[in-house]
Formats: C-alpha cells, structure tokens, sequence
RNA sequence: GGGCUCGUAGUCUAGUGGUUAUGAUACCGCCCUUACAAGGCGGUGGUCACCGGUUCAAAUCCGGUCGGGCCCA
C-alpha cells in the first residue's frame, strides 16, 4: 500500500466515477414502482443506517458494496428493490461528537440550544458523508432517506414505547443500574466491554489493631459503602472469624463476616469486601444476602455523597485518591501492589462502570429468551454459523434492557409523572412526537385526575429506536403492512448482539415474528498483517484514497473477494487486479466494436452454424447458470470468480484472439463466417457486461453506453442474462475446448522459439485426435497464422514444423 | 475460562472423501506495427499448522495439540 503507482491512464476512472454518480441520481435510476402490488415481485432491504461522529472506513467500504451487488441483481431479476437509506444520528454518539467538535459539554448547555447544535452538525455530518457513500456506487434510494433523529423517527420509536406499555413489557423502578460515570448516565449490558486495566491493589486492616483481618482492594474509597466481608468456607485461615463482626476504617461502622464460595482464597487475602456496589457480583452478593442493608455513597451523578463523609462532592477517581491517602495516614495500609485486572467498562468511552441506584425505564425480556431464539432461528442466517453467537449472548443475558438515558438529544419517553400520586401518565397516540421537557401538553392523571404533572427528562438509548429501522423506513413510504417483515437485513458481526439482537426483540414483541427472511453478516477489515486498524497503529487506509488510487469499482471488486461472513485484509493485490479487470473490459469492448464495424445493439444471434461461435456460447450459457446459481445464494465471490474466468481466459484469450484473426482475414474468409462471429461477439460482450454489472457498476455503465450494448437508459435497468436454446451440445464445447487446448500448444511451440504470437510460421504437424484438428484446420491455421496443418493421430498433442 | 471461527507456495486465496491441489499476486525467462506490456506465452515456488484415528482412499470426516481472530465472561 505504500508504493505510490502512477499510470498513463487512458481510463479516466474519476471522472467516469463522477459523471455516472450524477447520472443515476438525477435520472432516479434505483427508484422502485409502488404500483406493483405483488409482494413477491419485491425485495426489501433492511439497511444499516451508519453513525454519523465518523468518516466512512475501510469496513464500510467493504460491508455496503455487499448489500448493494444483491441489490443491484436483484433489480436486474426482475425484482421491484426497497433500498432505503437512513442515518442514525441521534442519542450518545451524535451528543459526543458534538461536544467534541464544538468543545461544549451537554450538562452545561441550554437543552434547546444543545439539540439545534446537535442537529446543526449531523446535518453537515450527514451531507458530507452521503457523497462518501454514493462515491462508491451504492444504489439505494437516496432521495428519501431517513434519519433517527427526525421527528417522523421520534413519532415511530414513542409509539411503539407505548405499544411496549400496552403490552406490559416496559418498567420504570428504582433498582441497581449499570451506568457510566464519564457519559453520566444509566447504561445497558449491551454497551458493555471488558477490558484489562492496572489499578493499585491496596492491603488495609479491618478491625481493632489486635484483632484485624487484612482485606485487599482495588476500591479503597468505596470502604464506605461496605456492608460484609466474605471469606471462602474452605478458607481455615477465616474458619474462625465467620460469624463475627469487624470494624471499617476511617468510618467505623461494624459488618459481619460470612463465608461465601464466590471469595477466592488465592485472590489477594482471600478476604473480600463486599460494597454497595463496586461490581455486578457485589450486586450478584448483595441480591443473595437480601438481610445485609444498603449503604450507597455514589449519587446517581457519580458524585460522593453525604454518607461517604468528607469525601462528599469528590467524583470517584478523586476520592479514590484522597481516601487513599487518608488510610496511609491513619496506618490502616499493609502493603499496595500493582495489578492488572478486568473489569467492566462502557464501550463507547472505556470508562469503568458503576452501579447505582436509580429509577430508570427498563424492558422486560428476561423472560423471552425461548421465544427470542426461535425467533432468530426462523432467520435464514449468512453463514448459518453467525446465529449461534446470537443464541450465547440471549442465554447470558442477566439483566432487562435498559433503555433510559439522562443525556438530552434523542427521542424523549412520552411521559409523565404525576406529582400526586406518583402514577405515570403517558401521552396519546396523536399527540406524539412529543418532547415532554419542551412541550406543554393537555394532560390528566389517569389515576387521581390531578393536572399535576412532572415531565419525564430521560432519553431513549439509541438502540431503542435504531432497534425498528423496518419501521422507520417503511411507515414514512407507506410500504410497512406491505413489505414487512423485509427480505434482509445485511449487517457486520460486531454489532449482532447489538442490532440484530434489539430488532429481533423489537418484533418479537411488538408483533410475534421475525423482521426479515435473511440476515447477512459481513466480516471485519484488518491490515494487510492481519491486524486491526487503529489511529494508535497508523495503520489506517481511507476509502477515498483507494477509490482515487484504483476507482470505486476496484474497491468494490476487492470487496467481492470473500465468502459471506469472512474478515478481510486490506491486500493491494485485489485492487490491482480489480483496476486491471477495469481495463482490460474497456479495451474488450473497443476491440469488439472495431471487429463488429457496428455502434447496433447486440441481438439473440439465433442458430449458429460455426463450431467456434457454438462454442463460447455453450460456455456462455455455462457461466450464466453458475454466476445466477451463486448471486442466489448470496455467494458473489463464487459468481465472480466464474465470471473473471470466463472474461479473461475464455473469452479474451481465447474466443476474441480468434476473432481477431479473422477479422484480419477479411477479404479471404467466408462473409458469413464474419457475420457470425460479429453477432456472437456483441452478444457475449453484452451478456458479460450486465453479468460484472453488479460488481463493476461504474465500467459496466461507461462500456454499455458507450458502445450501445443495450437501448434501455442504463445497464443497471437491463435484465439479468438467461441461457439461449441453441441446441448446443456438450460435444460441441468439449470438441472446440480440444481445439483451444491445440492453439495453446501452437503459443507455446512459438514460445520455444523466442517467436511472437503472431509471426507467421510455414507448414506445422499437428500429432493428437486427428479429426477434430482436420475438421478445425482452417481456424487453427488463421489463429495462429501458421502455413497448412497436417494432422496425425496421437495420445498427447505435439507440434512440430512440417518437414 | 466458555462459545464460534480460521490455519493451503513469499503474500492472499479456491477447494464438503476420489486424476498430478485452484487461481491471483510477487518473482524469473521469452514475445511489442496490427484492443490491452496495466498485455501475451512459458516457468520457479506446497511436509495443505502439528499429532493420532476412521477409510481402499483425507487438505476435506473424527479426536487431540499448537497458533491467530471475533464474541462473551
């Protein structure tokens, strides 16, 4: 990747790139017609609305290519194609992206300013990468695209909340939460990550100086929160004190010791602390030991509170420095060691997690987990190996989805609290969207009839809403009774337990089914080493770099090289080989038109009499029936392959170089032979170009207009290519591919001879199947321009100059 | 620690029990007036990770080991 190449590039790539990007956008090349009224005559595409706090990476560049070449042979079969287009801009990372570029922070900002903000940068976020996308020929429905965080989504996402709450399926309760000190908000299981961090583990002395047990921790300022040691019952170092009270540091409040088998007796002590909460087994303890009371010092802002002493106001790492210091001066410390430990932090900021006490919106689903795999398993999984992981996760589920968040851009809960009685009072139905911290609406207490209301101020989690882009995209095209559940839904594998996982929970509640028929999952891109692209490694290659490098078709063709579900490596040998296809298709099709004389489209060329043009028909018609067998099964690279072998060795090397020599014959060969040719020629020109349409939008459009190989207004509207019934026999391919392999042997006996292929050579003997070489004597002898041919029975083929 | 997945020429890759293991890329020869030298023709390069098993037959199936990746703890 490194090697900067520079080409003398007939083939402008950039400005064919440019010019047919226009053209399909204001010609409305991929639009669909809503007229037709056969849900089978459809195909409907769940696509992956990308964030918007990042450029398009070398993982979208290889993902979207795959979604649009199903798409795009879907449209050529015949099928009317959904291929919406949407971006999820709202919630956390559209807020920290904000933050960041404008060096604000959302807590300090007015809310209706920090919103306009907010949507003032997705707006020029999104412009920018919408070029981005289209720049690699993507062919969805741009013109109405989508976004989750427009009112209509809003509108979508809070009346399915209330269609959780009809169903009983939705809770608000005070109750340990996960959440995240730096976003300062309640976060859910799914955004977990575990991550190996150093942290001072600290020996301190519980109890009176005579009678003190040690006990090492990682979270010394949290000795207030504790309310019980836990020793191993195996542990007879402790067997003694189980039962007993000690003494905490600093704050001197009394907790039992019990013996719990979670305590590892080999993990510093054996002795544990057991706080209100440092950690979800905490939680886990706590929960199993309900007799054991709450001391929370963590305000639900992340903030020592009033129980945590003078600690009060400090945030958790400045307390955990203070308190720190505190027990060194007060001789409870032992000893502190460096480790390294794992410990629960949140994806999106690596922060270590809390757990706190708060009142949040949950969904309940624990008790779905049957139905939510049977749900998957209705799925047709690429790979099929992929549902598995989905099934893992569903079975490791330990907590309901929590879906609150106190940030502020994103779809608020259309709710309210009554201040009487403490009911929730939700909004109807044609009141919706609404933003209850902004809006003032006509509303009562359903429970007391008190006026008295308190707006809710949480946010939904952005999975809430991007977990219904069925909905989002078909309610606004009035499409959703009719195309849903959708054909497919292509998405990466990183994101299964995320999006794939919200969606289907999403329709199996709201509506008992699975949201698609298929679900295709794209591997990850590493370097050309096999690792991750990262900032930290400056291994990163840009998209757009590789499209100017190479052209757009070039990366989608490395994108076309792996099998459904396989990671890929950026690997400069598949855009090379890409940019050359590019070329050698462009000097193809002049070569065609030079021998053909004709700018007229290509038509069925019917019966045909000569052995050569029957030939590369019959394999025409092989390669068509393998590349349709393997686009239906979502195998592109299988297509390709065939089709690159085809193109290349077959028709180029083989069926044109032929040609060729004919045609340069002209005036000494058969006019018939010539027209043949001329016809077959433009026909699999034709067939082939709409074949690599798929893959090679950008060429295959350029080769089509320019040399007229169709009359419609785009090569992406042509219909897929189908076998013709010429009655062309397996012994007619097998008996020319012996001729072929008989010219091969001719190349190479001029090879020998340091001769090029076309200087003319006299008489040749030709040793082999003496009647397939005496009845193809003729085109062998204009092929190779070679003097008579002689030929003679013999096992192997030889050549040899005719003595 | 658990689940899934991968390991085939320098590099990347095809290959679900049956000729001599596919192709690309890189490299080495030879061939430019007649589409493309970003091409053509020919060639070098493999203990199919390792060990064991099933079988007439294993890159392929089974078990184990080692190594990479992803997800979950």
């Amino acid at each position: 990747m490194q090697r900067k190449l520079t080409f003398p590039m007939e083939l402008d790539l950039p400005s064919i790139e440019e010019k047919w990007t226009k053209y399909w956008l204001e010609n409305d090349i991929y639009r669909y017609d809503a007229s037709v009224r056969d849900r089978s005559r459809w195909f409907a595409i769940d696509t992956p609305p990308p964030t918007i706090s990042g450029k398009m990476h070398m993982g979208h560049a290889f993902s979207y290519p795959h979604q649009d070449f199903i798409a795009r042979y879907k449209r050529m079969s015949g099928f009317q194609v959904y291929y919406p287009w949407g971006f999820d801009d709202n919630g956390l990372p559209t807020e920290r992206y904000t933050e960041k570029k404008l060096g604000i922070k959302g807590e300090q900002t007015d809310l209706v300013e920090f919103i306009k903000l907010c949507t003032e940068e997705s707006n020029k976020a999104e412009a920018e990468l919408l070029k981005n996308w289209m720049s690699l020929g993507i062919s969805a429905n741009f013109g109405n695209s989508i976004r989750t965080s427009s009112n209509e989504s809003k509108r979508i996402s809070q009346k399915m909340f209330l269609d959780l709450v009809k169903k009983n399926r939705v809770y608000r309760e005070e109750a340990p939460t996960i959440r995240c000190p730096t976003c300062r908000t309640a976060i859910s299981q799914i955004e977990l990550k575990d991550q190996v961090l150093s942290a001072d583990f600290v020996y301190l002395r519980f109890g009176t100086p005579d009678h003190h047990i040690l006990i090492a921790t990682t979270r010394p300022e949290l000795i207030g929160a504790c309310i019980a040691i836990i020793v191993n019952p195996a542990d007879e170092r402790y067997r003694a004190l189980i039962g007993s009270k000690v003494r905490v540091p600093i704050y001197g409040h009394e907790v039992p010791v019990i013996s719990d088998e979670y305590a590892q007796m080999d993990k510093g002590t054996g002795a544990e602390m057991l706080c209100t909460f440092g950690d979800q087994n905490d939680l886990a303890l706590w929960r199993k030991y309900s007799n054991l009371g709450l001391r929370v010092i963590i305000d639900d802002r992340g903030r020592m509170n009033e129980l945590s002493g003078d600690l009060k106001g400090l945030s958790i790492q400045e307390a955990k420095k203070v308190m720190g210091q505190k027990l060194r001066d007060a001789g409870f410390v032992e000893k502190t060691e460096r480790i390294k430990h794992s410990v629960n932090t949140h994806e999106r900021c690596d922060t270590p997690i809390e757990i706190s006490i708060s009142k949040q919106w949950s969904v309940k689903y624990l008790d779905l987990r049957e139905g939510l795999k049977s749900t998957a398993a209705e799925v047709n999984w690429i790979p099929e190996h992929m549902r598995i992981r989905l099934d893992n996760w569903i079975e490791g589920l330990k907590w309901d989805w929590l879906i609150s968040r106190q940030r502020f851009f994103g779809v608020p809960f259309p709710v309210w609290h009554c201040r009487k009685c403490g009911k929730p009072v939700f909004a109807s139905e044609d009141q919706l969207p609404v933003d209850p911290r902004l809006d003032k609406v006509d509303l009562k207490c359903t429970g007391c009839g008190s006026s008295d209301l308190e707006p809710d101020t949480d946010i939904m989690d952005t999975w809430a809403t991007s977990s219904l882009t069925p909905r989002l995209y078909l309610i606004p095209d009035r499409l959703f009774d009719f195309l849903y559940p959708m054909d497919i839904r292509f998405q990466g594998h990183d994101i299964i337990n995320f999006w794939a996982f919200t969606t289907i929970v999403r329709s199996h509640i709201h509506d008992g089914l699975a949201p698609w028929d298929t679900i295709a999952i794209s591997g990850n891109v590493y370097d050309p080493l096999g690792q991750k692209m990262s900032k930290s490694k400056g291994n990163i290659v840009e998209p757009q770099d590789l499209i100017k490098q190479y052209g757009a078709d070039s990366v989608r063709y490395w994108a076309s090289t792996t099998i459904p579900g396989d990671d890929i490596k950026v690997k400069e040998q598949d855009f090379v080989r890409g940019r050359r296809t590019l070329i050698k298709m462009s000097n193809a099709a002049n070569l065609v038109k030079i021998i053909t004389g004709t700018e007229k489209a290509p038509s069925n060329p019917g019966k045909l009499k000569y052995p050569v043009n029957r030939w590369i028909l019959g394999k025409l018609n092989t390669v068509i029936e393998a590349c349709t067998a393997n686009m239906e099964q979502y195998q592109v690279s299988r297509a390709r392959a065939e089709l690159d072998n085809f193109f290349w060795n077959v028709f180029c090397d083989n069926y044109l170089e032929i040609a060729k020599s004919i045609n340069n014959r002209k005036e000494t060969v058969a006019s018939e032979l010539l027209e043949e040719v001329a016809l077959t020629l433009n026909y699999v020109l034709a067939q082939t170009m709409k074949m690599y349409a798929p893959v090679l939008p950008f060429i295959t459009e350029e080769i089509y207009h320019m040399h007229n190989l169709g009359t419609g207004k785009s090569i992406h509207l042509e219909h897929w290519p189908v076998p013709l019934e010429l009655g062309i026999s397996e012994k007619d391919v097998s008996d020319f591919d012996y001729v072929v392999s008989v010219i091969s042997a001719i190349r190479a006996f001029k090879t020998e001879r340091k001769l090029s292929m076309n200087t003319e050579i006299g008489g040749i003997t030709i040793g082999g199947n003496e009647e397939i070489i005496r009845s193809n004597a003729e085109i062998i002898r204009i092929s190779m321009n070679s003097g008579s041919i002689t030929a003679v029975g013999s096992q192997a083929i030889e050549v040899r100059e005719t003595k």
